[in-house]
DNA sequence: CCTTGACCTAAACCTTACTTGAGGTTTTAT
DNA sequence: ATAAAACCTCAAGTAAGGTTTAGGTCAAGG
């Protein structure tokens, strides 16, 4: 099994990286078609890529366990440099940015919880009234912008 | 619009329950498909509700906020009384499970927060040993059981 | 040479949570 | 009585995030 060429200039395969990322082959045909990752062609017509992808996987996965949906993933991934491999202070940025929509979720969820008590057994479940109901009324008024995964369901 | 009969029997129409509830007619009917709430119906065939649907509805709706997937909320609502209506201790037995979900939710997210910075900056967002790779490291050890919306998307 | 495992593409399928549409019936205001 | 607003059922569509399948190609060991 996995019978792979002595990796002759650092690329690798599309099943190496699988098995490396912890991901299925067909999950890094789907990352590429939504643009989350990047691949050169062997003569071949095989998937190639450099390193990097095994770091560009990991953060995708460690975003998706924040909550943040691939387009917004897509949508910071590419905000990276595009000719020079990122280094620290690139995902430096991305993390930041991610903290604050982590920080405003937990806020969020937290708020939730102390209100669920109350709430859920007491006759204020209204759709106007009851902040169970009006995610706003508790999770706003930590000012506007950068919405990026407040999107939950609602 | 909207134009309904004075409420006859205490009775909800389809319609009447969309609005106060703020969802829409075909969730109700989606809701209902799925065994979250019920209906009695009129001699013409169309669904007549007990006020008590609103409250379930907004239960539902507040649940789901707390990332609890329908198929569980519905078991949770099973377990309320059947011939009677809900009283105050009913609900605070469903607010008090999903109470605890949330915990432990927040205490996920919150340590996950923590590690971001220094795991997004650094070499270490390995498959086997970062702790943003791995949610059991630091998200188990709260004990097992009970692990209702523990899964999130892995 | 030839088998086998890894790879390719495109399209179909899956789950969750609903919405939309088609075609027909019921209610109710006038 | 009648037209319009609400309602009914069932089927199909949507979006996210993938997985599965079908049919064919590539590459390396024996």
């Amino acid at each position: 099994m996995m019978r792979m060429k002595k990796n002759p200039v650092q690329l690798l395969s599309v099943g190496e990286v699988a098995a490396r990322a912890g991901v299925a082959v067909s999950t890094l045909h789907f990352y590429e078609s939504k643009g989350l990752i990047e691949s050169m062609r062997s003569e071949g017509n095989q998937r190639r890529y450099a390193r990097g992808v095994l770091r560009h996987v990991a953060v995708i996965k460690a975003a998706q366990r924040l909550g943040i949906p691939l387009a917004a993933i897509a949508e910071a991934l590419s905000s990276l440099p595009d000719g020079r491999t990122p280094n620290a202070a690139d995902w430096k940025r991305l993390s930041a940015r991610w903290k604050a929509e982590l920080d405003e979720r937990i806020a969020g969820l937290i708020a939730l919880r102390d209100h669920l008590d109350g709430c859920i057994g007491c006759g204020c479940l209204s759709v106007a009234a009851c902040p169970l109901r009006n995610p706003d009324d508790i999770l706003a008024k930590q000012g506007p912008g950068a919405h990026l995964f407040r999107r939950d369901r609602a």
